[in-house]
DNA sequence: GTCTATAGCCCGATAGAC
DNA sequence: GTCTATCGGGCTATAGAC
């Protein structure tokens, strides 16, 4: 047994976790890969034979971790029939995940500044949102959301979620998220419900 | 009379808005000093004589930013009294700047990639932001806004009208902000008042 | 396939003429 | 006070040993 990563996909696991720790600590460009190198115990020629360069990385990072969000998503929804449930568990999940796993959410939130194209792509035209939207437009169809355009509900909704994900994730807010759950979801929700 | 720019101050006024200008569009890291240069028709001597760095560069262009935006919010707010009306100000003066000078938001939006300390502080320790929140915890004293955390429920305000700028920065959104600020403070208000 | 060593480039900041 | 020319440093990406 060797002393570590004998399988190649968990070196390449190790670089994605370690290179978005740094990212969302420092930014894109403030993070060198000599750094990348120290703290994921892989060597510079390993990750540029799998990843190229830099921005492919980034590119890399964001992929798994919408697509692990996407997936956890999916699997809270199960059981859900109503409009105001189907976002209920989205704000919950952001939540929990701003607390348990802030790296996801932080990197979600500032990949921006990468110039990958992938990396450029608005955070509502992912897979997550735009599910988000989808139910949104099922809830006004259904009289459960008030009548008006369904991308101004989405975002008014999501708006409320995020806003304070990003307080909590500067530590403004002082209580974890999913203690001030009830309170924000109520909020969300009274923006774009009917009656 | 010279060519241009007989006053230093001129100067330094161009710097800044040239700097906020290459800053919001390729980001604070992707902007090297000789592209300011070029920019602001300045040279790099005299840009380093008057700020020193170029994060402080970054800190004055962030101060000027905020100074103008909190002027304009108080010139809106002479003769608003109700609660309601103080936060509608907030958010039609935020979606006037977002379309006829999107650079000062874009920026007050993206400057945390700065390292310096005042480009760090979160957004809602400035002082428009603060006025906010004071207009809230007053409206919940009125009755005006529903019981609960203000800061929770500025959060939940503030959050409908920033994400709709983001997405209207992005051009997700197609139609002017202000096109579509009754249906966006009618919902940010929702998620708040009382009753 | 994986490593180390290094090439080559570009940036921020400064020195010194004017 | 303002400019241009340049230095030193640190970065990305690669070349070549193992």
């Amino acid at each position: 047994m060797k002393k570590r990563s004998i399988d190649p996909e968990k070196k390449i696991d190790q670089v994605i976790r370690a290179a978005r720790r740094l990212f969302v600590k420092k930014g894109f460009y403030a993070v060198p890969i000599p750094e990348i190198v120290k703290e994921s115990g892989v060597s510079v020629g390993a990750i540029y034979l799998h990843f190229g360069n830099k921005e492919n990385l980034a590119a890399a990072i964001y992929k798994k971790t919408l697509d692990d969000f996407l997936e956890q998503y999916n699997q809270r929804l199960l059981g859900q029939e109503s409009t105001r449930q189907k976002l209920q568990v989205f704000a919950e999940l952001v939540f929990d995940i701003a607390e348990n796993e802030p790296d996801m959410i932080k990197y979600m939130l500032s990949v921006r500044q990468c110039p990958h194209p992938d990396c450029a792509a608005p955070l509502c035209s992912t897979k997550p949102f735009q599910l988000v939207q989808e139910f949104v437009a099922a809830g006004i169809a259904a009289g459960e959301v008030k009548a008006g355009d369904h991308l101004l509900a989405a975002v008014s909704y999501t708006g409320v979620v995020l806003r304070a994900v990003e307080l909590r994730l500067q530590r403004v807010l002082e209580q974890p998220l999913p203690e001030l759950a009830g309170e924000l979801i109520d909020n969300a929700w009274s923006s774009i419900k009917s009656g």
